[in-house]
DNA sequence: CAACCCAAGCTTTTT
DNA sequence: GCTTGGGTTG
């Protein structure tokens, strides 16, 4: 043990050796924050304290996973699985399932997540006949959700007044009653979703003192990772669970905390203070990871925030490369210039794939990206985005797997009853919705009592209902003798589902045949490894499926796969990479356009542009492009403010363009180039004064003539043009002027297209 | 009741 | 650009 506490320098050591009372770790980025915690957690054990008696909480599954392989590779594999460490989510899950009954719920529970939350909603909304244009479903759950963070249930909303003038103001006033109907089907279901997790957990330790008492009495010892992540429902269970031993470690940065969207509170570790007086608290200061310029360039980058602990990040590293800033006319060319960069890095710098990491603010940035590595036949994985659970055939599959372990789980049966198709159409489901509701029922007990509710049916559609009913009883049946695996494969086969998949011949279709596949191989793999363990009883679809909702992609991952990694700033934090590629630098996109309204707002856009270069060790390139499409229209676009506030002593900017000349400069004049796209798209016309150094203005200006502007070309009718996508073709006509001047031009393969000239690239040949 | 077609909306970030 | 959902047709 000794030895690797040696490991350790001053400030991380003092964190870890110190295991009584509350401490505060504010760690910056790259300082060992996770390294500190895992050697606590493994210096507790080594100290004799049983695993059991530790909680360690994290953010993301991922952090879990990694924290719980690092322990055990400090102590050798046995003694670390017992530590209750997971995220939150999974931990108060797990928690829940065991008290369940006492708050009405049913130990197999489902737990709902976004998108089964959003149908539920809906379904609510159109229910009560209202606009689902006003009370869209996204909206609503952001609402309750931010509600319930807040540790307030639907009748505290309802009855508190402020909430509800509120709504008022917001032309909502329907959500009292939204949020109370939602509520009221979930516990019907006996379904949670993500912040019923943290809410009922509240509501488990202030309503059942033995409860919270036997909690209390189990943590000894508490650890909490990425605590400026934390919500105020989070707070309060960790504030209470720690009440009464007050050993607790808690580790975070404030200039990392990119969740506030999401309720979590910088204000929590000010909280700490007040709650533990002589709480300690030490700073980590020192990084690890990246280079001095890095190091550097992203210190001067935080500065600017207002709100913020001082800390002074520095490194002992070597200074490294300056920070590459390289501008692109268009997306598509951003990507073939990271695409190629990688490339050569991997050719002259003996760097390999997993070295390399692309780092953007939205999702939607990584088609482009996908399409540029493909063509260079460079293997990459998105992560994030849709995760293998929530594809559909996946969600279908498992809906029948909730369906069988809580029947009352009306979601699930509202997403299976006819699919595959087996009759049972919209009329008829309209008329179970409003028996059930009618009832305050489930659909369930509908339609196994359909007599008793007077279901009016034609006899072929009750047959057909019967005939459900009987496949999920049969399958019930099933999986009380049966394990996880056998249960699901059958369920899959019986369902119809596999032959439905099966029929469908199209390269999609097929690819959710091997989706289903994969899933049903990881239920094998389930089921196999917990023989292995030593309680050696259960592995049923039951256990199979408890977190299944709280899984993303980071948990089917493969570790260490020689790709190149795709994600957001967000999914990447916590990681680093020797290389990294930001894309879509620029205004209204990073930051985002919704971003701008509130200083705090674009403070924590800022601390995502701090996070974002300090994954970097070694080397990091800032992307920018002229323009990008959006929503398949092109969009112009300028640098990120965020460029300039970088000290420019750590920057390089690049003028690379590998496209020909600007052979439309002499065309062109000058001021027409700047201001034409500004004008014309009012997305840009937003911007917020900036001045950037001279320098850096003269590089994107003048070496990147917009490609598209190409309506100076003399064109004209019965020429021969040629067109990226489409190829070889010959001009029909002209038309129009400026802005939407047209050209209709017939292509040898794809036929007549118009084509606004302005767009289209159009090269004579 | 199912299959097909078209329009609308979408893109901030995640457990 | 793509997906989703609604509407229409068979």
């Amino acid at each position: 043990m000794q030895a690797y506490i040696s490991e350790l320098n001053d400030a991380q050591r003092v964190a870890v050796v110190n295991t009584e009372g509350p401490i505060l770790v504010l760690a910056g980025a790259g300082s060992g924050k996770t390294k500190t915690l895992t050697y606590k957690i493994a210096y507790l054990i080594s100290k004799g304290i049983d695993p059991f008696n530790i909680l360690a909480l994290t953010f993301t599954n991922k952090a879990a996973r990694e924290m719980k392989e690092r322990v055990e590779l400090l102590l050798g594999t046995s003694n670390a699985k017992n530590v209750w460490l997971g995220t939150f989510h999974a931990t108060f899950a797990r928690i829940l399932r065991s008290e369940a009954e006492k708050l009405g719920y049913s130990r197999h529970f489902t737990i709902y997540d976004t998108e089964d939350s959003k149908r539920v909603i809906k379904g609510i909304v159109k229910n009560l006949n209202l606009d689902d244009k006003i009370y869209k479903a996204s909206t609503v759950l952001g609402r309750i959700s931010s509600a319930k963070s807040s540790l307030i249930d639907a009748d505290d909303y309802i009855s508190n007044a402020e909430l509800i003038e509120n709504d008022k103001i917001m032309r909502r006033p329907e959500m009292g009653k939204i949020f109370k109907t939602y509520s009221e089907k979930c516990f019907v279901a006996s379904a949670m979703d993500f912040d019923d997790l943290l809410l009922n957990m509240n509501i488990l330790l202030r309503d059942f003192p033995e409860v919270l008492n036997k909690y209390q009495r189990l943590f000894k010892y508490i650890l909490v990772d990425e605590y400026q992540d934390t919500n105020y429902a989070q707070y309060m269970i960790v504030k209470k669970l720690a009440a009464n031993n007050e050993n607790i470690t808690v580790v975070g940065d404030d200039a990392q905390s990119i969740y506030s969207f999401r309720g979590a509170n910088i204000e929590n570790i000010l909280n700490l203070k007040k709650d533990y007086p002589d709480i300690k608290i030490f700073k980590l200061e020192q990084n690890y990871r990246s280079t001095q310029n890095i190091v550097n360039a992203a210190n001067s980058v935080i500065k600017k925030n207002k709100n913020q602990f001082y800390k002074e990040i520095w490194t002992e590293n070597q200074s490294g490369d300056q920070i590459d800033v390289v501008a692109s006319s268009s997306d598509g060319e951003e990507a073939r210039k990271i695409a190629s960069k990688i490339s050569s890095l991997i050719e002259e710098e003996q760097m390999v794939y997993k070295n390399f990491a692309i780092l953007y603010r939205t999702n939607a940035q990584s088609r482009s990206l996908e399409e540029a590595l493909r063509a260079e036949n460079i293997p990459y994985r998105i992560y994030g985005s849709i995760s293998f659970y929530q594809r559909k055939e996946i969600k279908d599959l498992i809906a029948y797997f909730r369906l069988v372990l809580n029947s009352n789980d009306d979601d699930a049966l509202l997403r299976v009853i006819n699919y595959p198709a087996r009759g049972i159409g919209k009329t008829t489901l309209d008329r179970l919705i409003v028996l059930a509701d009618m009832h305050k029922v489930t659909l369930w007990d509908v339609i196994t009592n359909s007599k008793n509710y007077n279901l009016e049916s034609n006899s072929g559609v009750l047959k057909k209902i019967e005939d459900f009913v009987l496949m999920i009883q049969s399958m019930k049946v099933l999986n009380n003798t049966k394990n996880a695996f056998e249960s699901a494969s059958q369920i899959a086969k019986d369902s119809g589902i596999l032959r439905d998949l099966f029929e469908d011949k199209s390269t999609e279709g097929v690819g959710r045949l091997e989706n289903l596949e994969e899933l049903l191989n990881g239920i094998r793999e389930f089921v196999e490894n917990k023989e292995e363990d030593e309680d050696a009883q259960i592995k049923t679809l039951g256990d199979y499926i408890q977190n299944i909702s709280l899984l993303t992609d980071a948990d089917t991952d493969v570790t260490n796969t020689e790709v190149v990694s795709l994600m957001t700033i967000h999914a990447a934090k916590g990681l680093e990479f020797p290389c990294v590629f930001l894309s879509g630098v620029e205004e209204n996109l990073f930051p985002s356009l919704m971003a701008l309204n509130t200083r705090s707002e674009l403070e924590e856009e800022r601390r995502l542009f701090y996070v974002a270069i300090t994954r970097a060790m070694k080397k990091l390139f800032i992307h920018y492009a002229e323009s990008r499409f959006k929503w398949g229209n092109l969009n112009f676009c300028e640098p990120s403010r965020f460029i300039d506030e970088i000290d420019p002593r750590y920057l390089n900017f690049v003028d690379n363009f590998s496209f020909s000349k600007p052979k439309t400069e002499s065309y062109i004049p000058k001021q027409e180039k700047q201001e034409k796209p500004y004008k014309q798209k009012g997305e840009c016309i937003k911007k917020v004064e900036k001045t950037p150094p001279p320098g850096f203005k003269k590089v994107y200006k003048s070496s990147s003539p917009p490609q598209t502007q190409n309506e100076k070309q003399d064109f004209e009718v019965g020429m021969f043009v040629m067109h990226e996508k489409f190829g070889k073709g010959q001009l029909i006509s002209l038309e129009g002027s400026g802005d939407s001047h047209k050209a209709i031009v017939l292509f040898e393969k794809q036929g007549q297209k118009q084509l606004l000239l302005k767009y289209a690239r159009l090269k004579i040949i």
